[in-house]
DNA sequence: GGCATTATGAAACGCCTGTTTATAAACACT
DNA sequence: AGTGTTTATAAACAGGCGTTTCATAATGCC
């Protein structure tokens, strides 16, 4: 069949600038891709955000899915960049202290100039694309398994190495919890905190339950036997 | 502009039997919904497991949103006939042992009978429908408080009615992390549970940690003063 | 100036979605 | 047998999606 043809719309003014335009898109998809997750944002959403064409992410992404790793890499870089690691050295529970509330600023923290990985990851957490198998060794990993060492110092030989992540993985499910079921939360009467000061307030009430949650949990012996994992 | 003629389709065989068909519909988009969330799961996949046309679903229930209400009320009736509720009376630790344990096979039990309810609210959290304010007043606010007079209890008047909140937050987030963020935890080596025994295994544990935690929390008197609930 | 290269925009493509329409078969009742 | 209602179906509809096409405007180069 014979397609019509098209004009194009005469004279309209272009504004030229490659970089710029590939940066609106880059930013305009790093807050798309936050609020809604990578299925939930559009790329004509993305397209107007940017004040671009809809045709100019394929054209310097490739597609959709390249526009988003390239987000998720960018992110990543800003993060390591602005976010400082939290201090693991010296007393145990301290060190714990610290990363419950690196992890709970990770994913609250709602500054203006705050990177978007958080966000970006939780909604991986919640809908996992292709991206999340990376992300979970390059970001997550390393984390998770810092944890883990802080968790089995605080308990201080009291508790075996799988008893110790799956110790890890009740904290982060507590941190996480405010996000991931802001929707819940808020509607039972807890405002999720979103600055600084309320985090760290957030994170002493967390870090307190974990510390004495892993006192019981030596004290009780229930570290030592467990084999729950693969 | 005049519409083209349609026949029909002349002879086909045709089941007649509304009750069966409605049914069939609702436990298909159970097992649709449950697995998908509602904007994952299309109606056209439905009407193909149900084995039925696709304007059925209309014709029942007035549109997907329709459906998706008689679903989730339909799942509510079938998990308080089904699932036994935690016992909340006598000693107040066991208490709070039953309630974890209740909510981890709430969410967790992958049961062929289990009701789907635990699977759809779990989507409801991650991403809400009109139907979340409904179902938080119907089956959330209620477990939830619940579970805040069994903390409150535990604590033995040495947390403030907000602390008890809080603390019941962070239990609850230990809980459904296992589910929410399923792909993750299993992708960092752990097998999430989805049988009665290791369920009731992790159960243990997350009951161990909180029992300890909040008796933290009452010794370091961290309960309180605080005030972070709006 | 002439010409190839790159960048941009409007529209189309093909596929999916939830919903509606028109037809028709099955049933209930007279 | 005839009539009216209920139920079932295929097809159309209207709109969204990611992607592609194609003409053209802007640029770099000779």
């Amino acid at each position: 069949m014979e397609r019509r043809r098209r004009d194009g719309g005469g004279a309209v003014l272009r504004e030229r600038d490659p970089e710029a335009r590939r940066e609106r898109l880059l930013e305009a998809a790093g807050g798309v891709f936050a609020e809604t997750g990578y299925g939930g944002g559009s790329v004509r959403a993305i397209a107007r955000v940017a004040r671009v064409n809809v045709a100019s992410v394929n054209y310097y992404f490739g597609s959709k899915e390249g526009l988003y790793r390239e987000v998720l890499l960018r992110a990543h870089r800003q993060v390591m960049e602005a976010e400082p690691e939290p201090e693991v050295g010296g007393d145990a529970r301290e060190a714990l202290r610290g990363w419950v509330g690196y992890c709970l600023r990770f994913v609250l923290l709602r500054r203006a100039s705050h990177p978007v990985l958080g966000r970006l990851m939780a909604h991986e957490m919640r809908q996992p694309t292709v991206a999340l198998s990376e992300l979970v060794t390059l970001v997550i990993r390393p984390k998770f398994e810092q944890l883990a060492v802080v968790v089995a110092a605080v308990a201080g030989g009291g508790m075996g190495r799988e008893a110790s992540e799956l110790a890890a993985h009740q904290i982060v499910g507590m941190c996480v919890h405010f996000d991931h079921s802001r929707e819940v939360v808020e509607r039972l009467g807890y405002r999720v905190p979103g600055g600084e000061v309320e985090i760290a307030e957030l994170a002493e009430s967390v870090a307190e339950m974990a510390l004495g949650g892993l006192a019981g949990m030596v004290r009780s012996g229930k570290g030592r036997t467990k084999r729950i994992f693969k």
